[in-house]
DNA sequence: AAGTGGTCTAGACCACTTT
DNA sequence: AAGTGGTCTAGACCACTTC
């Protein structure tokens, strides 16, 4: 026991010598840096979080336990299950009563539906198949730089495919991806993959998709969509501009798609 | 003291007789309903959402402590807080730490943009003016009856206006409510009113919005909307569908919007 | 039986707001 | 000083899964 030595004390006088925090473990926020104080359980999560981005577990596999966190952290495990509750709610890991928490990872059917949010007026949600058109490497346009956080004229890698319901193409995507982050990333590699392409990013490229945001828009149908999609030119399509970031809110796609709504809608629900 | 009598032995054996959940307060899942049991916090989440719906507590109004509520429902205060955290999750109630926990309402700046997806590509998203086109008592045709959750034939208030952002008209917009919840709803009363649509239902109506669903498509405007939008009939328009739920997740609400995606777009953050 | 996450309690102290 | 929500702890027991 000994209640007043080991932890009991932490968001004492900020930057006084007592207490502290979770001192104890890996240097949370040390000494040196910024005077801005967490609730320890910020710090917990921070530290997974760490954990989670080096690798340290990988996409699909069991975290320790909360009773092994609280002890390697030297925090209670109500501070741990507070940290692991946030990272749950933002989809980084997936809780199982009886089994444990696992790292959450894109290959899962769970996962799938979470960023393809075109879903069939009538009928259920499935995967569409895939056919790529083009990939190259190019430099980042100004706009693309911008989108990505990166400088004009870095290296990127240029996606262009269509995707299809039944048969029925639906979707044609433009992908930026930043040229660093996936060097090996090749035509052949994409046509051979099964599944979804936030899947193949976080096996192959070790780069995982956790969070994105879009703007929507409609758009009359240009020569090329309208070939690939089987419509008039000048057709209403819904245009969608998503940016993707990783760990630690690094962009690491631009995507730039043109869906047919004949069929199909956007689906949101806003709580 | 005296651990044995009062509570600890929530979730014991399901229709047994002895210890029980919260049978002490205000009859929770008393004895002759069904037999699932949920955890003890989400007794007392349902039993603060019946308050909150019965309007025990208004809108914009201060509720009972936590302290309070535990003694009430006889409860520890931290399943209250567990209670609460969800409902503030939920948007339902806003926590202010020394201050107290509050019933959301439609009358803050904070609410007004979670159903108000589109906003300009440049700058900050602002309200728009409205301006009424129509108000008239009408039957539900089969479409609207399914989605309201009615039966073809029941009164409905049908309501039709454009929304002006910065004297530019940019959203054309139909809805359909349940003639029995808004009788008294005339077009005086909506053009004299300032603010959102959904501030008046609430005050006005005792009908508070509280989650909503859209399915969204890219359409050609008609020779209306292109009128009223200002655009060439054809031009490629935003639809947006969405039915709004009320506590209990009775829909209140069928809103149909023609969105002109020129200098706006509408903003989603897949998480 | 043992281990995991899930629930519940009780008590302490902290940060913020109001009186 | 008193009241509110916010954090942290410690321990108990439950439900679920695996051995």
């Amino acid at each position: 026991m000994n209640p007043a030595s080991s932890n009991p004390n932490n968001n004492g006088t900020p930057a006084g010598g007592s207490g502290g925090a979770g001192a104890g473990s890996a240097g949370v926020q040390g000494a040196g840096s910024s005077p801005t104080f967490s609730p320890l359980y910020q710090q917990i999560k921070a530290l997974i979080t760490q954990s989670l981005q080096s690798g340290e577990w990988k996409p699909g596999e069991l975290i320790p336990s909360e009773v092994e966190l609280a002890a390697r952290f030297k925090v209670s495990q109500g501070t741990v299950r507070k940290a692991i509750d946030e990272l749950a709610a933002e989809n980084l890991v997936l809780r199982r009563q009886g089994k444990g928490t696992f790292v959450s990872t894109h290959h899962e059917a769970r996962a799938h539906f979470r960023f393809l949010r075109l879903v069939p007026d009538e009928g259920l949600p499935h995967q569409p198949e895939s056919r790529i058109l083009e990939v190259k490497r190019a430099r980042a346009s100004a706009e693309v730089a911008r989108l990505l956080e990166m400088k004009s004229g870095d290296a990127v890698v240029y996606i262009r495919r269509v995707l299809a319901f039944d048969a029925v193409p639906t979707i044609l995507e433009e992908m930026w991806l930043p040229g660093l982050l996936f060097k090996g990333l090749t035509a052949e590699r994409l046509v051979e993959y099964k599944g979804p392409m936030y899947g193949l990013f976080e096996s192959e490229f070790g780069t995982r998709m956790i969070r994105a945001s879009e703007k929507i828009r409609a758009v009359a149908a240009d020569a090329g969509a309208a070939e690939y999609l089987r419509v008039p030119e000048g057709a209403p399509l819904l245009c969608a501009e998503r940016v993707s970031y990783t760990y630690g809110d690094k962009a690491v796609e631009l995507r730039r798609g043109l869906y047919l709504t004949a069929q199909h809608h956007y689906q949101i629900d806003l709580s």
